[in-house]
RNA sequence: GUGUCCGUAGCUCAGCUGGAUAGAGCGUGGGUCUCCGGAACCCAAGGUCGGGGGUUCAAGUCCCCCCGGACACGCCA
């Protein structure tokens, strides 16, 4: 809609003053009076034509007038309202088409791969990951439904340092069980070993698979099982807690893949022959700060074992040679010191830099009676995301990760998304569907009209009223929100959209009456309903929320 | 110390590439159904947009300085 309405205004600036303008706003104003869309396009004219933006905002007005738009100039800005044949034309198409409608196809869309999540297989899955997890599963359903062809990838870190001290990890605790103690294992592991109550689980699994067969090994030997048997067994966690969440990838990397095909050294060797590289200290260091990072940075080092970082540098050109036009991954924020010097050594393989777009999902804290949470009283840990799940479910979990922005901090009030008042605003909206649903329901029950099956397209011109209309808007504004999301990938501005509506439906709801004696009223506002509750379900998909038949 | 993000109503936050009288929800106070689901709706109070300077016709938004907060700064991942 918005799309339409600018290039309508677009066509007009260029017919009267020959001019192609981009940088001019077209939003809906706060005020409701100001009309649909208020642009500021006369005082950006103002400045290239040199001339009063009131006299040009006029000009432009009296031009844009058509059958479906009015406009007219107010101090400068050009407010546009669209027409109620208009409106009502696109309600008709929005009820024809369903969900269909909110989407189109992309032309020549890019071949883009998301990759987010890609936690660490050394621990179950904590609240933060769960942000990222939902934000990434929301921003690809929209990509999708707009025919991008789209990779969702999980990157595993199976090698190197960490999973190797879960390996340590838990054959120590593993020793525990027989009341062994190895005072050299017992140093390393009270310096990085893994702490928490899962090891000891993970360890006594362990002894009921194998025994004591492990404590005739050699400690490296015992401890490479144990490696292979805890990260299976915690990436098969991760997964479940995925599922159990709605979340679903396409692909899981393996970082170990990258050292057994040589791309790793392949890509060493690349950097190598551009002399990028060079050796100190008995360690291989990448000249970053060549590329804007404030120092150079080890890629393998002295003892012979790659970093992390160079392994992602080439993970992320094996995701170039795979042949993705677009790569966004979604971080966690903690990881924004380390964009610079992947950019850095991207650019160095020649990859442009706006190849990789890297987006980064701030911190979730937990709330409970006003204070923060960090200990689960179940298992004395921090609260994983699982718990989190089984306490207020999918939906509520889902829904409060898409309330905020993702750039900024999130406080997740557990005992809010427990209630079911309007507090709650997956309650709010989802109860907008349910009374919606419960209406039909009476309606068929009471007149033998299923609104499901009626045909309600004839009834649309009905709807006439200040109070009709402004829902109609709404409904269709979800369109240029799904829209907005191929540039923003924004996915809050979905919830935002969505409280919106329910407010409005919730008011029209409590003002008029569905069931009335005329018939004519009547089905006008079944229609109006079922145009809701299509949006509604629809944006209920997107969101992966049930849409529920009563509450 | 350096870098990134942030500071908007009592609380939690929107505010999209600068635009009109800064918006929601919760909380607080008062109200609304003879009737489709009151898990709802309406009204009201509540703001020097952290502070100061600058750019601009126009600044919550851009620039500079200061104050306060989060996170990151390793031959960790």
């Amino acid at each position: 809609m918005k799309a339409k309405v600018k290039k309508t205004l677009e066509e007009t600036v260029k017919k009267l003053y020959s001019l192609e303008l981009e940088n001019f706003t077209l939003e809906p104003p706060k005020e409701e009076e100001y009309g649909d869309y208020a642009t500021n396009i006369a005082f950006i004219l103002a400045k290239n034509l040199k001339r009063n933006p009131k006299e040009i905002a006029q000009e432009i007005a009296n031009d844009l007038n058509k059958d479906w738009l009015s406009a007219e100039a107010v101090n400068g800005f050009v407010n546009i309202r669209l027409g109620k044949e208009f409106l009502q034309e696109e309600f008709v198409k929005l009820l024809e088409e369903r969900d269909a409608y909110f989407f189109y196809s992309v032309e020549n869309p890019p071949y883009i791969q998301l990759e987010f999540v890609s936690a660490n297989p050394t621990g179950p899955l904590h609240v933060g990951h769960g942000r990222g997890a939902v934000v990434g599963d929301v921003i690809s359903r929209v990509l999708k439904r707009f025919g991008y062809k789209l990779v969702r990838e999980y990157y595993i870190n199976d090698a190197g340092n960490q999973v190797n001290m879960l390996g340590l990890s838990v054959f120590y605790r593993y020793c525990q069980l027989f009341g062994k103690e190895d005072p050299k294992l017992k140093e390393t592991f009270e310096e990085e070993g893994y702490k928490g109550s899962y090891i000891i689980k993970l360890a006594k699994d362990l002894k009921a698979f194998y025994g004591e067969k492990l404590l005739h090994l050699q400690a490296s030997e015992a401890i490479d099982i144990a490696k292979e048997y805890a990260h299976k067994r915690l990436l098969e966690d991760i997964k479940e807690t995925l599922d159990h969440l709605g979340v679903e990838f396409d692909v899981w990397f393996s970082e170990r893949s990258l050292y057994d095909s040589g791309l790793l050294e392949e890509v060493i060797n690349l950097l190598k022959e551009r002399e990028l590289i060079y050796e100190e200290d008995g360690a291989l260091w990448f000249k970053s700060s060549l590329f804007g990072d404030d120092k150079d940075r080890v890629l393998r080092k002295s003892d012979g074992s790659y970093t992390y970082f160079a392994s992602d540098i080439a993970y992320h050109y094996h995701k170039f040679k795979r042949g993705f036009e677009k790569v966004i991954n979604l971080w966690g924020a903690d990881h924004h010191g380390y964009e610079k010097r992947l950019i850095g050594a991207l650019r160095a393989l020649g990859i442009p830099s706006d190849w990789l777009e890297i987006r980064f999902v701030q911190m979730v804290r937990l709330i409970s009676g006003g204070q923060e949470v960090r200990m689960s009283k179940r298992t004395g840990e921090f609260i994983t995301l699982n718990d989190l799940i089984e306490e207020v479910g999918r939906d509520a979990v889902r829904f409060v990760f898409l309330t905020r922005s993702s750039d900024t901090p999130l406080d997740f009030d557990i005992d809010l998304v427990k209630k079911n008042t309007a507090e709650n605003p997956v309650f709010y909206v989802q109860y907008a569907h349910a009374r919606i649903r419960g209406v039909f329901r009476e309606v068929k029950e009471r007149y033998g009209i299923d609104a499901d099956r009626e045909d309600l397209l004839p009834y649309v011109q009905e709807l006439n009223s200040r109070e009709d209309l402004r829902i109609i808007k709404r409904c269709l504004y979800l369109r240029d929100i799904y829209e907005s999301l191929l540039n923003t990938f924004s996915p809050h501005l979905i919830t935002y959209a969505l409280i919106d509506l329910a407010k409005d439906f919730h008011y029209y709801y409590n003002h008029h009456r569905v069931m009335v004696e005329d018939k004519n009223t009547m089905l006008s506002r079944l229609a109006l309903l079922k145009g809701v509750e299509i949006t509604l379900k629809t944006a209920f998909e997107i969101l992966g929320i049930k849409a529920p038949e009563r509450m």
